[in-house]
RNA sequence: GCCCCCAUCGUCUAGUGGCCUAGGACACCGCCCUUUCAAGGCGGCGGCACGGGUUCGAAUCCCGUUGGGGGCACCA
């Protein structure tokens, strides 16, 4: 074992025993039950869906029972960190409604960043090199490699443990010969576990699970500068001194429980209990996968934000398939009701963007004109900057557009499922973004004479009567097509398709197309009423 | 290679030994409505991964197989 003074000096004078930091964090004033709850993402850029939806459970679960809930920053690599990655977090945590209760400004167990918290990993370190139950290891990444090669041969279990671990057991003289010739070393936790014993533990989850005990020595601090923690190590003090309770994360850490579990036991913490949340998966041909950051786009919440979905519909979704009785509620029930544990699904759901589009639909079809038009603008600032200016300046022709069919009728319309929607679903109302159709054989009249789809448009544009509460505006069409040669209807002209040029449905197409750009639009009449008679005659007349 | 987790329609799920002829939602298909689209109404397709047990009785409990996911980093 290492002498106190080898080991002091490995570390600043000053440097504050454990007992400091345990004065300097007590355990939280908090009602019976309040729970503390964290998320704990990397600053790399870059955020993803599942990071949502972990987050999204954690700040429930602070939420409906009176607790905290903070965002730690885990940049305890710092090739991986990037400048404004927490920024950009708060940004989307503000969007998704789950912004910390707890932070810098008004939080007192920061620093909330792991970088800023180095003393206090250090003193913890120190004191387990004091205690015996860490050591310097100078292993290089050969004679790592070297381990691992002859453990394949050997057919052991792979790993830096026992009789492999080569620094385990260093005498103080070999330690201090590397000291002394300025050697990198990373300090490793001395595991108490053996091989073949095995450990039961509680997940509030999944329940009471049993493991192999972790037998590694892993590394708790790194070799770089500035000496940083791995995650392991940070994990145990940070959520030990900011009174963490419980820790929910994601299920890959499900495995290392044995080990944080030892780690929670060296410095004498009281276990905390974890919920291991199941991963959210995609189908990609016959199996399934973890949604993948560098192969599927919808992984980034950065996606959802740039299509423009409702961050309600988002947090309907996810809190339906965190908890499939959320699902079956409405919407506003649904975001009120706690997430459960005993709820939860224990394998990984596959997320369906198909559902998400319903739900998004559904959701934007229960808005008023004015929300919709507000929250549109707010989105196309950022996405659709044309059209934005377009539509703030044209707010009560937006408004026309959107009551059209949505209000004052049972079933209003469905028709955007994100506000990315919006351009190519009501763009057409709009003079400044609409391009009138001038060919007259474009291939939106589905291939009609071109005369004839002059004829249609002079016809309707020399008598063009505008709706009204007495008025019979399709009537106009009707009578128009019948001196052109259409069918009445469709049965008629089926009948006999040689005898006229087409039925209604084309002669009205032909209108639909013109006043619109598109074969599909709402209905005709109230199209033209919001558009008003000028634009309805400019975008008709500029066909001939 | 070793360890852990998981398994009901295409997807999310209800189901906790008899209320199951396995229910719902989304998707899909058909019909109705209809001048197009969207919506809506009605109907349909479709599942307990497989094999052994236990039991009077199994989607449900046990074992095994298969399949899927995760872990075994100075990444988190």
């Amino acid at each position: 074992m290492l002498s106190q003074s080898v080991i002091d000096s490995l570390f600043p004078p000053d440097l504050p025993d454990p007992a400091h930091w345990e004065h300097r964090y007590p355990p939280r004033d908090l009602p019976e039950g309040a729970a503390v709850t964290r998320f704990a993402p990397s600053p790399t850029g870059y955020l993803h869906i599942g990071g949502v939806y972990t987050a999204m459970i954690n700040a429930d679960l602070a939420k409906h029972s009176g607790g905290r809930y903070l965002v730690r920053i885990e940049d305890t690599d710092q090739a991986r960190t990037v400048e404004d990655a927490a920024a950009r977090f708060a940004e989307a945590f503000a969007y998704f409604d789950i912004s910390p209760t707890e932070d810098e400004l008004t939080g007192s167990y920061g620093p909330y960043t792991q970088s800023a918290r180095r003393d206090i990993y250090l003193s913890y370190v120190r004191e387990l090199l004091r205690q015996d139950k860490a050591y310097l290891c100078f292993a290089t990444k050969e004679d790592l490699a070297d381990i691992t090669a002859r453990q394949k041969v050997a057919g052991a279990l792979p790993g830096y443990y026992g009789q492999w671990a080569i620094w385990r057991e260093a005498s103080p003289s070999q330690v201090a010969e590397k000291l002394d010739a300025g050697q990198r070393y990373v300090v490793r936790f001395r595991s108490p576990g053996a091989t073949g014993v095995r450990v039961t533990f509680t997940d509030l989850i999944r329940g009471e699970l049993t493991a192999d005990d972790n037998r590694n020595d892993v590394v708790i601090l790194k070799s770089t500068e500035p000496r940083l923690p791995t995650y392991h190590l940070a994990h145990v003090v940070d959520d030990h001194l900011m009174r963490v309770n419980p820790v929910i994360r994601a299920e890959e850490w499900l495995s290392s429980v044995p080990l944080h579990h030892q780690l929670f036991d060296a410095f004498g913490f009281e276990r905390i209990p974890y919920a291991h949340v199941a991963p959210l998966m995609k189908q990609v041909g016959g199996s399934r996968r973890k949604l993948s950051k560098r192969h599927d786009p919808e992984a980034s919440v950065s996606y959802y934000m740039e299509q423009g979905y409702p961050a309600e519909a988002i947090q309907y979704y996810l809190r339906g398939l965190a908890n499939g009785r959320l699902a079956e509620m409405p919407l506003p029930e649904a975001l009120a009701a706690p997430v459960r544990f005993s709820d939860c699904g224990t394998a990984g759901p596959l997320i369906d963007m198909v559902k998400l589009d319903d739900i998004s639909a559904d959701y934007i079809a229960t808005l008023t004109g004015e929300q919709i038009v507000d929250r549109y603008v707010t989105w196309a600032d950022s996405f659709d900057a044309e059209l934005a200016t377009v539509v703030s300046g044209e707010q009560p022709l937006a408004l026309r557009a959107l009551s059209i069919e949505r209000v004052g009728v049972e079933n209003p319309r469905k028709d955007l499922r994100k506000w990315s929607d919006f351009r190519p679903v009501y763009g057409y109302f709009f003079a400044a973004v609409f391009v009138p159709l001038t060919d007259a054989s474009d291939p939106r009249f589905g291939g009609l004479a071109p005369d004839l789809v002059k004829a249609l448009a002079s016809g309707f544009a020399d008598e063009y009567v505008e709706p009204g509460p007495d008025v019979d505006w399709f009537g106009q069409i009707r009578d128009l097509a019948a001196r052109l040669g259409f069918a009445p209807n469709q049965k008629a002209y089926k009948q006999d398709p040689s005898a006229y040029p087409g039925s209604i449905r084309e002669a009205s197409q032909v209108v639909r197309v013109l006043l619109t750009g598109t074969p599909r639009s709402p209905d005709l009449a109230q199209v033209a009423g919001a558009l008003g008679r000028d634009e309805v005659e400019r975008r008709v007349r500029a066909v001939l």
